[in-house]
DNA sequence: CTTTGTGCAAACGATTTGCAGGATG
DNA sequence: CATCCTGCAAATCGTTTGCACAAAG
């Protein structure tokens, strides 16, 4: 999937998210990539070249793009909150190695059906979460 | 599941843990219970009546367990470790609303396929994480 | 008695917050 | 030009660590 800085711009001002510089570049960095990166990857990669955005801002910018449901929290392993731009349904594939964290297409799992739930738990989504070891991981 | 304290303490053994008061506390504990406390709320319930443990005790009590893998952790939520004794497959609902959090059996789900994993990823397990509204919650 | 666990307090790291100045619409 | 964002530093919160003493086997 390639973005162009236009639909990004369009897509934050539909959210009625003001497009500042720093918002532009979190979200543009997340769409671009595919591996769940932390805040702390985020203020690395967004700092390389020049200085764009503080901590404190991507926190921010994170957390109003999580608002407007453009961003999601993915929570895998202990203590590491990772954020996902890509909103469609998915699953994830955790390598139990290196701590790779993957997108599993939606169709490459069977839809999943709730047999015997208890009566009074009302599901209104499921996500699989796949643990194993990638390719280059594997020996 | 009712668990007798020589059954317990026997389990411990078995895995070559000292038994002490306080480590035998937080194991019984999360045997009795089924709500995946967090360390506060250990710490809150097994200093209830008398003092038992410390907070770093706990911490250090759930980290042997779980090298020993008695005890497992359980991360559904932003920012909360929880922790649950209960070692066999199972799957996990969480409400959306309260955020209690529940096990499902592993029955009560379908067994699930991975379809069209990408060539190169290996499966070892997996787990279904369900979202709703428990019957507390609803209307 | 040797080894390991406990508890306290200090240290730590990720995230949040207060606030003044700056940019956006 | 009113509103919202940014960045800095300080504050916060869960978790970890260092160390002296105590307990387990």
């Amino acid at each position: 999937m390639q973005w162009q800085a236009n639909e990004i711009v369009q897509t934050l001002k539909s959210k009625k998210l003001r497009v500042t510089p720093q918002r532009y570049a979190v979200y543009a960095n997340l769409l671009a990539r595919h591996d769940h990166p932390t805040v702390e990857q985020l203020h690395t990669d967004l700092n390389k070249e020049v200085p764009t955005s503080s901590q404190a801002t991507i926190y921010a910018a994170l957390q109003a793009l999580r608002e407007v449901g453009l961003v999601r929290e993915v929570l895998l392993e202990e203590g590491v909150s990772r954020y996902d731009a890509n909103i469609g349904l998915h699953h994830h594939f955790l390598c139990t190695h290196c701590g790779a964290i993957e997108d599993v297409d939606w169709e490459a799992v069977q839809r999943v059906d709730f047999n015997k739930l208890r009566t009074g738990l009302k599901a209104e989504k499921y996500e699989v979460t796949i643990k194993g070891v990638c390719d280059r991981c594997q020996p």
